[in-house]
DNA sequence: GGTAGCACCAAAAGC
DNA sequence: TGGTGCTACC
């Protein structure tokens, strides 16, 4: 059993870290620069409370964002600790606040095994609250709304205090829309992301003993990713922190790029104000990137205003400049990008080594192509989660109904999926019946005389009564699994998309396939395998691990990119309107934008390649953008700029070109040193090849550098 | 009650 | 340009 002995986990760490590890007891700052160590002191510093300290683990609380994370974190400790690393508080802020919920949720009028609503569902309970209230959904949008929702959750902001603090008529409905809409959620013993943090608060403010418990459970409080925090969170923290004081808090305001979902800036800009005689520490010693990267970093950084002063620097030495292309447009940019891979794959790096960059989804779609093209395997990050499918959140759906029959989001989405001939006008009238009879929707499937449905309806509805019952009496004896294929076989859910017989239809089968799988390994990975477990568990998980790619070139946004590193980084579309964004101009939140550029130049460890192009074609629109202005914040040394000449890329990517077996092949007659004569341009030497066909010449008239298509330029070569 | 076709709109995304 | 959500029609 590996067990960490302080001079051995202590000798690894720098003198910063090091500090950070031991000043255990009062509240603690990291500001911890980017690749400077940061889940290495997480980890050392709760080895250290439990080796060196002798703080019992149950009495650790580790909080990140992503489960992911958590994971990782969990993954290190063990590794370091042995299993007693199991009984560490390792959470994300959503199922810690789902743990302490559950076992104080009847303080609040909730059943324990409570259901918890995704953004999707939220805005599907959003929508029925506007239908109900009799809003015009055009001039009050659901998302809009429920967006609002969202914030004022965040914020703390219950319904009554919206009511009060009501300024236009907008926010008078939303104010309605909100008390309703959480009435339906505690009628359905449902909550929403954003009531797991809310309500948690809501629970340790109002209740002492709640708070007292739970104040006494955590001696030691860490907390990833600070900067990300919202006011919710924020004061989570300040709850279960009050008694103990050992609140230590990791992270870097520099790389705060999540404000447009309520992350707010000052939580760690503020820390030690909040928490008296803090100690704060700061890690610059970069252990991932060279110092041409970082000096890039640092100058584009030190243009914001709203941040505390850090400076990154490396022992990895200068390495290669920053590189800065202007290209004609996406598509010669998606070649570029595609020729340059290839380039560092012959160079022996791994396509998993290497990632590009985008501000937003929508620009993947071109470099695919392009790679797709030039045989470079690819894996893009982003785009529908698996557990956010339809079919997925059918069966979802299904399960909850079962587990919690009085969710009436869930009973609605399924009630006529797969067709069974309940339609809209049907469940109004049940909604309506139950409403009036103060009984849920699922309890009135029982009444569907008495809700006054025709015949064709009364049989419908009669028959999914029936399906219920039946799958519930199946819940009993079934473990998860083959409950889940009960689901499909009773409901025909399967016998629907194979009658479709679609390729499309075909993959959402071999999803409904893939969750069977997903419940055996829940099965397999728990000591008690129940439903509510089951529901728990993938209500809080969402994909963000499908990061596994093997030897491919990862394709993904900055925000995506976060805390990742690549030896090679692309990143493309650094323009005016693009990067930063429309949007961002106009509301002033450049410093967040730059904030967001800074994450992608610091993924970087040994090459940066910035790509911008003079026009683009963008929602069936060509614009012509200028070169960003974070391009202006670079400094000069270290940084190389270049524009490549539109002709030279006219055709090349294209499928005419194409070398699909041999992608790669060099011209075979030129090597780097050779002498060569160009029709226009007189003799000069090649100073590098690049696959796709690609040299640099330097023209020995001026000295200058081109980059020339080894197919179209008029060169040859000489003795 | 189901579906085809059209109009509309457009960032980023964790749980 | 491409995906989505609603209206009009079968």
């Amino acid at each position: 059993m590996p067990v960490a002995s302080p001079e051995r986990y202590l000798a690894g760490l720098n003198s910063a870290q090091r500090e950070a590890v031991l000043h255990t007891e009062g509240p603690l700052l990291v500001i911890a620069g980017a690749g400077s160590g940061k889940t290495r002191v997480l980890t050392h510093r709760v080895a250290h409370l439990i080796t060196a300290v002798g703080v019992k683990p149950n009495e650790i609380l580790a909080i990140t964002f992503t489960n992911k994370a958590a994971g990782e974190m969990r993954e290190r400790l063990t590794t370091m600790l042995g299993p007693v690393a199991r009984a560490i508080w390792i959470l994300t802020f959503h199922a810690a606040c789902g743990r302490m919920l559950r076992s104080e949720a009847e303080r609040l009028g909730y059943k324990s095994n409570f259901t918890i609503y995704d953004s999707q569902d939220q805005v599907r309970l959003v929508k029925q609250v506007l239908d109900d209230l009799d809003k015009d959904p055009k001039r009050f949008v659901p998302r809009g709304i429920h967006a609002q929702i969202s914030k004022a959750k965040n914020q703390l902001v219950s319904p009554a205090l919206y009511r009060e603090r009501v300024a236009s008529f907008y926010d008078q409905t939303v104010a309605e829309v909100y008390e309703l809409y959480q009435k339906r959620l505690h009628a359905s013993n449902a909550v929403d992301f954003d009531d797991m943090l809310m309500l948690t608060v809501e629970v340790l403010e109002r209740f002492p003993e709640a708070r007292k418990r739970w104040q006494n459970a955590f001696r030691y409080v860490l907390v990833d990713e600070y900067q990300d925090t919202n006011h919710a969170q924020y004061r989570l923290l300040q709850l279960l922190g009050e008694k103990h004081q050992n609140v230590c808090a990791v992270g870097d305001p520099d790389q705060s790029i999540y404000a447009f979902r309520g992350a707010d800036i000052r939580n760690i800009l503020e820390f030690e104000r909040d928490f008296p005689d803090t100690r704060t520490i700061a890690l610059e010693q970069n252990y991932r990137s060279t110092n041409a990267i970082l000096e890039a970093a640092n100058a584009v950084i030190s243009c914001n205003s709203e941040r505390k002063e850090k400076r990154l620097w490396s022992e990895l030495g200068d390495g290669e400049p920053v590189r800065v292309v202007e290209v004609e447009d996406e598509h010669s940019e998606a070649r570029y990008v595609a020729a340059q891979i290839a380039g560092l794959i012959d160079e022996a790096y791994a396509g998993s080594e290497i990632a590009v960059f985008y501000r937003m989804n929508a620009q993947s779609r071109v470099i695919e192509q392009v790679l797709r093209l030039q045989g470079v395997g690819y894996q893009v990050i982003g785009g529908p989660r698996f557990y956010e499918r339809a079919e997925v959140k059918d069966v979802i759906a299904y399960l909850q109904v079962l587990d919690n029959p009085p969710d009436a989001v869930s009973l609605l989405r399924i009630a006529n999926r797969p067709r069974r001939g309940i339609g809209d006008t049907t469940l109004a009238r049940l909604v309506t019946y139950a409403e009036g009879r103060g009984i849920s929707l699922y309890e009135a499937l029982s009444h569907p005389q008495e809700a006054g449905l025709g015949t064709a309806a009364v049989k419908a509805v009669t028959g999914l009564a029936n399906l219920f019952d039946s799958l519930r009496s199946a819940a009993q004896e079934l473990e998860v699994p083959e409950l889940i294929q009960a689901v499909y076989d009773r409901t025909g859910m399967i016998d629907a998309f194979e009658a479709e017989r679609t390729i499309e239809a075909r993959g959402r089968i071999e999803n409904l396939e893939a969750f069977v799988d997903g419940a055996r390994e829940y099965e397999s990975s728990t000591e008690v395998s129940t439903l509510s477990g089951f529901l728990q568990e993938i209500s809080l998980f969402s994909a963000q691990d499908e990061l596994t790619g093997e030897s491919n070139v990862t394709l993904m946004t900055i925000h995506n990119a976060k805390g990742l590193e690549y030896r090679a980084v692309f990143v493309v579309g650094v323009e005016e309107e693009i990067f930063p964004s429309s949007r961002s101009i106009e509301e002033q939140g450049i410093e967040e934008e730059r904030r967001l550029f800074y994450v992608g130049l610091t993924r970087a460890q040994e090459r940066l390649t910035l790509t911008h192009a003079s026009s683009r074609l963008l929602w069936g629109r060509t614009n012509s953008n200028l070169p960003s202005r974070f391009l202006d914040e670079l400094p000069d040394r270290h940084v190389e700029r270049e524009r490549l000449r539109a002709s030279s890329w006219r055709n090349y990517g294209t499928p005419a070109q194409t070398r699909d077996i041999q992608p790669r092949v060099e011209h075979p007659s030129l090597e780097t040193g050779d002498s060569v004569r160009h029709g226009t341009l007189g003799e000069g030497v090649i100073v590098r090849i690049e696959p796709g066909g690609l040299v640099t010449v330097r023209f020995a008239s001026d000295g200058s550098e081109r980059k020339l298509m080894l197919d179209y330029a008029p060169l040859e070569k000489i003795a």
